[in-house]
DNA sequence: AATACAAGCGCG
DNA sequence: AAAGCGCGCTTGTATT
């Protein structure tokens, strides 16, 4: 790396001073690379340059920092630029991530093609993908336009920040993108937060429960002494001493042999079987299960310094939803959050939001009817009230089958009475669904748009119109539409549950930075310089939040937790009459 | 030996 | 007890 002149340890401005104060506070401030340093350019509502400037990475936090919570921070991609401010102790409160922000107006339904179609042209998003997809590519979509680059020089960044404006302001909806950009954006500060900070995690409680459940630690290579038992009783059952246990065609054929017929292994269909085996071969399998996934060596390797720190990947899932890498951050077993465990001092805020999907939708459809059964706590039971459905299992069955287009067994019998209920909500999933059916494009209530169907979809369609189609690729079309109109069926409802969840997110966010901060004594060092000293965010999944707090400020911390679902509710929604109650404790640990 | 795929199971 | 959306990760097997 080339040392910096020494001009440059200072910021340079090329703008007189005075056009600069006059700009500062209301303007945001574009971020881009020249070589080793930092160039920042404040642009005026009109989107002119009113300053430029120029610094050294090395003092990017600072100069954030000086510039005051303000400003709004535009740059190419978040997961570039801020975790090294972060690490230099300061906290960016609002950005304009333009990866996220390109991925989102260039496909969204909201955006005016020519707009649209300008985003598109001018990066190259997808030219590695640009081929038709091979005819053995299974995949209804494809996510990989999401982690493609926005290049970082002064010139590209602002471009690309002129042409997501004008995409903006060019649509009719622009309130609602505005909001779904800052939503994302805020998103995107706190994933890098989220993994700075980390999940308090106590390595005792974890250990205790893998030897209530697995025995002592083994030696490395070694199955732990409750595995080995196990496997005893099943190979006895099985009537083989070498049976293998972990090789699902031996495994099967074992069965097979002992008269157990299933056709997989699969612990569903296994459990229909009556004979010894099963048991015992179920709980086998449990166990290897925590072994592989969250076992010591999960345990050494993601939660050694009493946090885990996982990668989120904001905007991940083609829903809007986050993804996340590394640890399995999102599929933390429940089993194991007893060992979520606050600091000493300190305690966990845990909060999720009650059925947040069917109010949503609720919501979305203006179906007053489906509003008035979430009016109370449950809104399963509510359903249950209103005389739809007999019990509370019923009206969640029916439910998620309405919103996932389930059309058989218990979940596809009791839709049709929902759809008595409440038509306005069903009919906006089912129309979801047609569009998919017909190839088209779904759009969320922010302006999030389903993935186009792509060439393969409409190969398999077109092949069945054609002259000499057989009954064969007649079925395929129909099973291939079938499967993308549930996929947009869900991707409406899905997809704004997510924004409502982000909206609820950033809105928290902010009411945490503004929380007072504890003296060096109090601290919780592991969660870093900056979030160790006052309540954080320390996990997220969907529709759930963990904030780590210090004891003294957790009542508070409750009730910003509730306060920002609240804001969330009325920022998407307005006055629709439709609460979002959480399930909310304030506990040392994060078990149920 | 390296890579791709499918099954299975964890989460919402 | 599951058949219907979205994921990530591990393991064993098949492919190269």
């Amino acid at each position: 790396m080339r040392l910096h002149p020494r001009a440059h340890r200072r910021i340079r401005t090329v703008i007189p001073p005075g056009a600069a104060r006059a700009a500062a506070p209301t303007h945001r401030r574009l971020l881009a690379r020249e070589g080793d340093d930092a160039v920042l350019l404040t642009v005026g509502d009109d989107l002119g340059v009113l300053m430029r400037e120029r610094c050294s990475t090395a003092e990017l936090g600072a100069v954030v920092a000086t510039a005051g919570p303000d400003v709004r921070w535009v740059w190419s991609d978040t997961t570039r630029w801020y975790p090294s401010i972060l690490a230099t102790g300061h906290i960016v409160t609002r950005c304009w991530d333009l990866r996220l922000g390109h991925a989102l107006l260039r496909g969204s339904t909201l955006v005016p093609e020519s707009n649209a179609a300008a985003l598109r042209k001018a990066i190259d998003w997808d030219a590695s993908s640009a081929e038709p997809p091979a005819a053995s590519t299974p995949a209804l979509f494809d996510v990989d336009d999401a982690v493609r680059g926005v290049p970082d020089d002064p010139d590209a960044v602002l471009a690309e920040f002129v042409r997501q404006q004008r995409a903006i302001e060019a649509a009719p909806e622009r309130v609602r993108l505005r909001l779904l950009l800052a939503a994302e954006s805020a998103g995107a500060l706190l994933a890098v937060e989220l993994h700075a900070a980390g999940v308090p995690w106590s390595r005792e409680v974890h250990e205790m429960l893998l030897h209530e459940a697995l025995g002592p630690r083994p030696a490395p290579g070694a199955a732990p002494a409750r595995v080995r038992e196990l496997a005893e009783v099943v190979r006895l059952a099985l009537g083989d001493p070498a049976a293998s246990l972990d090789s699902q065609p031996k495994l099967l054929r074992s069965l097979h042999r002992v008269g157990v017929l299933a056709q997989s292994t699969n612990r569903w269909e296994l459990a229909e079987y009556d004979h010894p085996v099963i048991a015992p071969l179920l709980e086998y399998k449990k166990l290897t299960r925590l072994l592989s996934a969250n076992g010591w060596a999960w345990l050494d390797e993601w939660a050694a310094e009493g946090r885990f720190r996982p990668v989120y990947v904001p905007g991940g899932v083609v829903t809007g939803r986050w993804a996340s890498s590394g640890g399995g951050a999102l599929q933390l077993p429940r089993q194991l959050r007893p060992a979520v465990r606050a600091d000493e001092g300190w305690m966990l805020v845990v909060a999720d939001v009650a059925q947040l999907e069917p109010r949503v939708l609720a919501a979305m459809s203006g179906d007053t009817a489906l509003a008035q059964a979430a009016r109370g706590r449950d809104l399963y039971e509510g359903i249950v009230g209103s005389g739809v459905v007999s019990t509370r299992q019923e009206a969640k069955i029916a439910l998620l089958g309405a919103m996932y287009g389930a059309t058989t067994g218990d979940s596809g019998r009791l839709v049709p009475a929902l759809r008595r209920a409440y038509p306005r909500a069903m009919a906006l999933v089912d129309a979801a669904a047609a569009i998919g059916e017909q190839g088209g494009v779904v759009t969320t209530w922010l302006g999030r748009s389903s993935p186009p169907a792509d060439a393969r979809w409409h190969q398999i369609q077109a092949a069945a119109g054609e002259p000499d189609a057989t009954d064969s690729d007649r079925t395929h079309a129909r099973r291939s539409a079938r499967d993308r109109g549930r996929f947009t069926r869900n991707f409406v409802v899905q997809g704004t549950a997510a924004e409502w969840a982000l909206a609820w997110l950033a809105d928290l966010r902010g009411r945490l930075a503004a929380m007072p901060t504890v003296d060096a004594a109090a601290r919780a060092p592991a969660s870093g310089p900056v979030f160790g000293a006052r309540a954080h965010l320390a996990f997220f999944l969907h529709d759930e939040i963990i904030v780590h707090t210090p004891a003294d400020h957790a009542d508070a911390v409750a009730r910003a937790v509730r306060n920002s679902a609240a804001r969330a509710g009325t920022l998407l929604f307005g006055e629709f009459p439709l609460d979002f109650p959480l399930d909310l404790r304030i506990a040392v640990d994060a078990s149920k």
